[in-house]
Formats: structure tokens, sequence, C-alpha cells
DNA sequence: AGCACGCCGACT
DNA sequence: GTCGGCGTGCTC
């Protein structure tokens, strides 16, 4: 089949560049370079007309663009693919369901290390001696420029305190003082262990006596020769000397130099070695341990199992602490030996915690880590590893559903109602729960969606026997559940009874708990001292300069915050409007509970959680420890301590602000209300002999939901809330899609949202079309925004079509002059 | 997204 | 008169 053509032949490359453009591009390939070109390899290539970055191959063909000249592909990163054609599949379909490009899919997808990125490097140019002909700053940007040999112009920024350099810059190139070249960084940097091991030559009994009698006149050289054979006996086993020693195990010896171990490389004596070494070995392994499930995890797994066979997705409704992570376990194993790859999605903050240790223990070095606190350079080595089979099963966050997986039989995601599984910002913005179901339809694989309180949409789908349903009612060990008291506070502030946040109950339980030694948890759910300050005489409130929110007092590094924009401001001692010195913190939050509860009970050993005392990298794990190995009596935090922790000293739950979070302004408020406090609830006495308890201040203690939550009537929620749906056409009746509108000018923000509006309203009818209306924080970052909600029956509806008519309307409104300037964004399936 | 080009205000 | 602001348009 040779013929001349064919080898005449020029190929082209159709890449996914990581950049929001719709379009792929295509680039020519070298001749050199076509034999090893393969689709799903990373390329580099020049964009425009001086940015280098790297892209995927896409597709790989003979027909030459038309309507320009394709440029030719720079480099060739990859020998093997490191996309897979499933992978890019399934790129594409999140890029069309969830409305956004496919670049903008491969920039959430690939860990940043196997993206590459130029960067503008400056240096002087030797040939320049004219620095009269310069003005001042550009003598000053050379001075740093000979101080430092290279720089970005970031760094140039950084260093003269000034932004927007490039014509600066651009005036040095035109009188020739500097260059300008590229640098292309690869980001990702294995790491290596250097080991020595013994030369060759000294392998046998003989030899080895020679040599150590030799080195009777360096006895420091001589020890490090003693002292490795001591470690590796290779004249028993000369096998042993390949695996060699590390070199940091000699300069741990503080008797030993480093001069002294070199001099012996350098004499060839020890030869020396590097190996590749993966990151996670600090993780502690396998340790044996038998896991024995109970009857009803076992009765569990067997019906997951059976449903399996009919059903492709199956939702496990399993109460809080009924053991549903041993059932987890156990169908892991059974997909591992059935020689297929498993995904378990967890929630961000569930992952740092128990669970991946209890994991790591049973699963060993097959399981992988993928997780946002881990660095790039062990996110590389995860979708590596996944790619060459060394982990046949990974433990990640929401982006791990992007993973190279090429079998993936199983995807379990725990805690599926969370929201964390949504991304908003940016784009895709995607449900990694729903994409799973997708995913595992491409290869054929199951799967398991867990929680102790589903989403509706969840349950709905499992009601209706789209999804299988398995349910576990019973508490592991046989654990009672809590008991709960609803406490009136408004009853109790009419008795005055109440000291400050605290009714007269709770703290009564506090001081017993605390005699008891045993431990607490409060829940509040806002973090900071107080949501606002205000002025009493001129009712003057903190407010954000950028966004229509109030500031928080935080109070710790005496700051006022916004939680929106993250802008921060100096606390002020008088009343900014008016003067007057009676500025008053209005409203509470974490912290304002964990100084009141240091004030009231200073014995206690108090600690708070919520974002702002978690934000180091470790910081949530040391307090998880701290508070399991009984360091800390009173745990205060926000939605944070209701996620996936057991602690077994814990008796008492107290919950303030219930009805804040009930009466939440927003369709889901009941769901979310019940999942937040039923989760909450469940870290109360997970013992058999002691049933914990967990107290609710609210000031309607009548309210229906929360005699659900305390009943633990999941269904009865799910019932009402379903009907209200249905009567409203909200999911799982509908699919909502959001569109909002965004522009510094309120006037054209809201212009523009109007006409989007009433477009799409001509179309799809009153009915579906919601607003534009602003949502509830209406500005933000100077924004203003105003949302239109779209609502599509699940029946009868081209989806697909009705998306593309949304974009069409869009690009409409955007081709308008005075318009244009607004920004759209378009959120598929929005929460 | 980045980056260049181009067209108008406030300064040497 | 220039510097430098950011609106606009393009990237194979």
């Amino acid at each position: 089949m040779t013929s001349f053509f064919e080898e005449e032949t020029t190929l082209f490359a159709d890449l996914i560049l990581p950049v929001p453009i719709p379009s792929l591009f295509t680039y020519r390939v070298p001749r050199e370079m076509s034999e090893l070109i393969k689709v799903g390899a990373r390329v580099i290539v020049q964009f425009g007309k001086k940015r280098v970055i790297t892209a995927v191959i896409a597709n790989i063909h003979t027909n030459p663009p038309v309507k320009y000249q394709a440029k030719y592909i720079l480099e060739l990163l990859d020998e093997q693919p490191i996309v897979t054609a499933r992978q890019l599949e399934l790129f594409k379909w999140v890029a069309e369901y969830y409305l956004c490009n496919i670049g903008e899919v491969l920039n959430v997808a690939l860990p940043a290390g196997l993206k590459i990125t130029s960067q503008s490097r400056i240096q002087l140019n030797p040939e320049f001696d004219y620095e009269e002909l310069l003005t001042e700053q550009e003598k000053l940007i050379l001075e740093e420029i000979k101080k430092h040999q290279t720089l970005s112009y970031e760094e140039v920024e950084r260093l003269i305190a000034k932004s927007n350099i490039t014509s600066v810059i651009k005036s040095l190139v035109g009188k020739r003082a500097i260059i300008l070249f590229e640098e292309v960084k690869e980001r990702y940097k294995p790491k290596v262990v250097r080991k020595v091991r013994l030369g060759a030559s000294f392998l046998d009994n003989d030899a080895l006596v020679k040599l150590t009698s030799s080195l009777d006149k360096v006895p420091k050289q001589q020890e490090i020769v003693l002292k490795y054979l001591s470690h590796v006996p290779v004249y028993n086993n000369p096998e042993l000397n390949q695996k060699g020693l590390d070199k940091s195990f000699f300069s741990q010896d503080d008797k030993i130099s480093n001069a002294s171990l070199n001099s012996l490389i350098k004499k060839g004596i020890f030869e020396q070695f590097e190996i590749f070494v993966s990151r996670f070995e600090d993780i502690p392994l396998k340790d044996g341990a038998v896991i024995t499930l109970t009857e009803s995890q076992k009765e569990a797994s067997a019906q997951i199992h059976e449903l399996f066979a009919e059903k492709e997705v199956v939702l496990l409704h399993g109460i809080t602490g009924s053991g549903k992570t041993e059932v987890y376990i156990e169908l892991i194993k059974q997909a591992l030996q059935s020689g297929t790859q498993v995904l378990f999605l967890l929630p961000e903050i569930a992952l740092t915690t128990q669970i991946v240790i209890r994991l790591r223990k049973v699963f060993g070095d097959v399981m992988g880590i993928y997780h946002s606190k881990f660095s790039d350079n062990e996110r590389v080595e995860v979708w590596k590893g996944i790619l060459d089979g060394k982990f046949q099963f990974v433990v990640g966050v929401r982006s791990a559903i992007f993973l190279p997986f090429n079998n993936l039989g199983l995807i379990i995601v725990d805690e599926e109602h969370e929201t964390s599984y949504k991304q908003h910002e940016p784009a895709p913005r995607y449900n990694a729960r729903d994409v799973a179901v997708i995913m595992s339809y491409m290869h054929k694989g199951k799967v398991l969606l867990g929680s102790a309180t589903p989403s509706l949409e969840s349950y709905y789908h499992a009601k209706n026997g789209r999804y299988g349903l398995v349910e576990m009612t019973q508490r592991f060990g046989n654990a009672a559940l809590p008991t709960f008291e609803l406490i009136d506070i408004k009853k109790e502030k009419k008795q005055r009874k109440m000291k400050n946040e605290f009714s007269s109950v709770l703290l009564e339980n506090l001081e017993h708990n605390l005699k008891n030694k045993e431990q607490t948890i409060l829940f509040q759910n806002r973090r900071g001292y107080s949501p606002y300050l205000q002025c009493e005489e001129c009712h003057w409130i903190s407010e954000c300069a950028n966004c229509d929110v109030s500031l928080t007092y935080h109070m710790r590094v005496g700051e006022l915050r916004c939680h929106y924009c993250g802008h921060k401001e100096e606390v002020p001692r008088t009343c900014p409007n008016c003067g007057s010195t009676k500025v008053k913190t209005m409203g509470y939050g974490t912290e304002k509970i964990e100084d009141e509860i240091n004030l009231m009970f200073p014995q206690a050993r108090v600690q708070r959680m919520d974002l702002d005392t978690t934000r180091a990298k470790n910081a949530y794990q040391q307090i998880i420890q701290e508070f399991e190995d009984g360091g800390i009596d009173i745990l205060v935090g926000t939605q944070m301590v209701s996620k996936g922790l057991d602690f077994d000293n814990v008796s008492m739950v107290g919950i303030f602000d219930a009805d804040r979070i009930i009466h939440f302004p927003e369709f889901r408020a009941s769901e979310r209300a019940f999942q937040m406090l039923t989760q909450v609830s469940g870290r109360a006495g997970r013992r058999a002999e002691k049933p914990g308890k967990v107290l609710i201040q609210t000031a309607n203690p009548a309210q229906k939901l929360l005699e659900r939550i305390i009943t633990n009537d999941y269904i009865g929620m799910y019932e009402a809330e379903i009907a209200e749906r249905e009567k409203f056409n909200y999911p799982p009746f509908t699919r909502l899609i959001k569109v909002t509108v965004k522009h510094p000018d309120e006037p054209v923000s809201n212009k523009a949202a109007k006409i989007l509006a009433e477009k799409l309203t001509a179309e799809l009818g009153t009915s579906r079309v919601l607003g534009p209306q602003p949502p509830l924080v209406e500005r933000v970052r100077n924004q203003f925004l105003f949302d239109i909600l779209i609502k599509l029956e699940r029946e009868k509806i081209n989806f697909k079509a009705v998306k593309s008519f949304i974009q069409e309307k869009v690009i409409d409104v955007l081709t308008d002059k005075t318009l244009k300037s607004i920004q759209v964004i378009i959120d598929v399936d929005c929460l």
C-alpha cells in the first residue's frame, strides 16, 4: 500500500487549547513528528504573536485548512497520550452539556503540572551602552535587570512598584537595551531520591575484605563502607546491592560528612544513582486489619450488587452512623477483584479526614489520592499513576472525575447531596455527581450514590425506578440515635433566661458535659464575630464598598471583611457617619460563640473550626486530631463540623439559629436545612451505651421541618418537599438553567437582562422563564447582577436545542452596541 | 484568556 | 505635543 503520495502527505492536528474559545485550532505536523504523534498527547505551539502554550491533540488528519495558513507544531511533549480517547469524549460532552468551551474543560481537568505556560523573560542586551538615552524609569528597570540577570514582567512590576509596564519594556527593547525571550517551563518535577551502592568490582568477598583494609588510613570512609555493609549484607547476597541505600541515610549521621561519602563516589567504590519515588509514602499503608461486615452491611452490599445487574445507578440511603464506609469498602474490593478501576468521590473537606486513612489501610498503594490541598506534583503523579496502571483506585474530590481512567467499573459518590460537587466558578459549571453518571455509561460501569440525607433529585430517581434504592436504617453497632430537644428561645427571652445567644438549657447541658469530661460540638453556620456593625445613634451599618452586603466583623484579626469579594477594612472606632462612639456588634458568628464560652467557662478548652481557622494546609486535620485525642472540650464551628467526622466521645451537639437556615430565601431551603441539621446531629453519640443529645435553639419549635429532623423522618420531608416542587415546577420535575447578566452600570445590566428575558420568554413562554430579578446580593465586586431562571420540564423537551437557543439569544444581546460590554454566565443545572 | 492595535484625555 | 487609559478584535 505504500506509494509516493502517502509519504508526501502532510499531517494536520486539531488541538484543544486551554483558552475559552469555542473552536479547535489546526496546526501542521512537522514531518519528523508525524510517526510519533498521537491523539491525546500534548504539544507546544505558538498561539498568537508571541504566546507559547501547551495544547492537547484532539484529532489528526490530512485536510489542510483552506482559510488560513496553519502554523507548525513546535514540540511534541508526550510519546504516549496523557489524555485518553474516552476523556476527550467526556470533555466534549461536558462542554456541550454545560455550555462552555472544551478548552475550559481541559483547563480544570489537567492538573497545572501538565500544563505548560510560557512567560516572557527580560534580560540585558550585553551590547548596550547608551544609558544616557534612557528615561529615569527605564534606568530604574535596567538596574533591576542587572541585579537579577533575568526577570519576568510581573517581577519587574513588583520591583519598581508600578503596573502596566509593557510599553516601557517595549521602548527598552526598541532602544536595544534589553532582550526578551520566551521561557517554557515544564511544571511537573518527579521526586527523586539519590542513592548509592557499591561499585560492581567490590561485590565478591575477597574484594570486600581488601577494600575495607585498604581504607584503614581514611577511617571516615572506612566507617561509611562498614555502615553500608551492616545495612546491606552484600557478602551473603550480592543482589541486595542493586537497591543501594539513600544518600540521606548517611547524612542523618552526624559523624559522617558528605565530603567523605563523595570521595568514595569519586574513587568508584560507591556508585551514585537516582530513583523516582512516589510522594504518597508518608500515608500509612495496609495494616492487615480485617473488616467484618455486620448483618445489615452485608445485606446492603448484597442488595447493591443485585441492583447493579439491572440499574446503572444505585442510591444507598443509610442514616448517619449506619456504617456506609464498610459497604463501600466491600464493593470497592469486589470491583478491583474483577479487574476494573474504581473512583471514590468525596466532598473537599471530608477528604482530609479519617476515611482516607481507613481506605488507605485497606487498599494500600493501589490507591491514589487526588485532593486540592495536595501539591501539583502529587496530582500529576496520580494522573500518571492511573495511566500506567499503578493506581487502580482513586479517592478524590470533584475534579478527580476528569482523571484518565480507561476501565472504570465503579464510581462511588459519597455524600452525594453535597453542593460542593457542583463547580460555580469558573466554567465548566459541572456537577461531578452527574458527570459520574455519564462517565459510567461511557465505561459501562456502575455508580453508587451514598448519603444519609439524599438530594431530592436522587431520591426521586430512586423512587421512580430510574436508580436502584438501598436503605440502611440501623446505626452501626446498634448505637442509639441521639435524643433531641427543641429550645424555645422566644420563651426563654421572655423569662429573661437567655445569656446572649445561649439559652439556659444549653448552658446547663454544657456545664454538665464539661463536668463529665464529655465533648460538645456547637454549630453556628456563620463565621466571624458578628455579621455586621451598627451605630446605635444613626443606625449606620458596616457595608462593603464593592458589594451589596454588610461587612463581617472578625475580631481576631481586628478587621471588617466582605465574604463576597474579600475586601478588608479596619474597624472604625467611631461611627463613620455621625462620629458616635456607640458602634455595636450585631448578630453573632463562630468567633463570638467561642469568645463567650471562654468568658463563661474559663476552664473549658475551646477550639473554633471554620474557614478562618483551617486555611493552612494541615490546620483542619490538626484540629480534628486534637479533638479526637481529647484535647478539646468544645468545638465551635460552621458546617465544617457536620461533614463525615466520627468522634466517640461527643455526647452533645448544640445548634444555634436553626431558623435562619430553615428560612433561607431559596426554594431548596427546607431540603438544605434538613440535610445540614441532620448531618450535624449525626455527630452526637456514636456509641451504643450512651445516646447523644442534640439541642436546637429556635424561635419556633412547632415547625414541621424541625419535627421531621428530630424524628429522623427523611421520607416525610421528602414527600412534603416533592409536592411543593411539583406544584411550582422545580427540580426534579424540571431542569434549571440560570442566566446571570453582569455589568458595572446598573441600568445597562438591567436593560440587557430585560431584553434577554423577553427574547427567551417569546419562545419558551412565561411559565418557563422567571425574571430578570436581582439575586440576594445584587452587586458583587462592583458588578450589578440580574438573574434569569429558566425551568424546563424533563419530558418532551429537546434540552439540547433549548440550550443552543439560549446561547443564540445571549449572542444576540451581546451584538447590541450599547450592551456588548455585559458579561453573561449560563449555569446549567444550577443549584 | 492574553495580547496588540487604536483612539481619546491630562500631563511633561 | 506625548503618555497611557482601556474598548475592540483576533488567535490556527
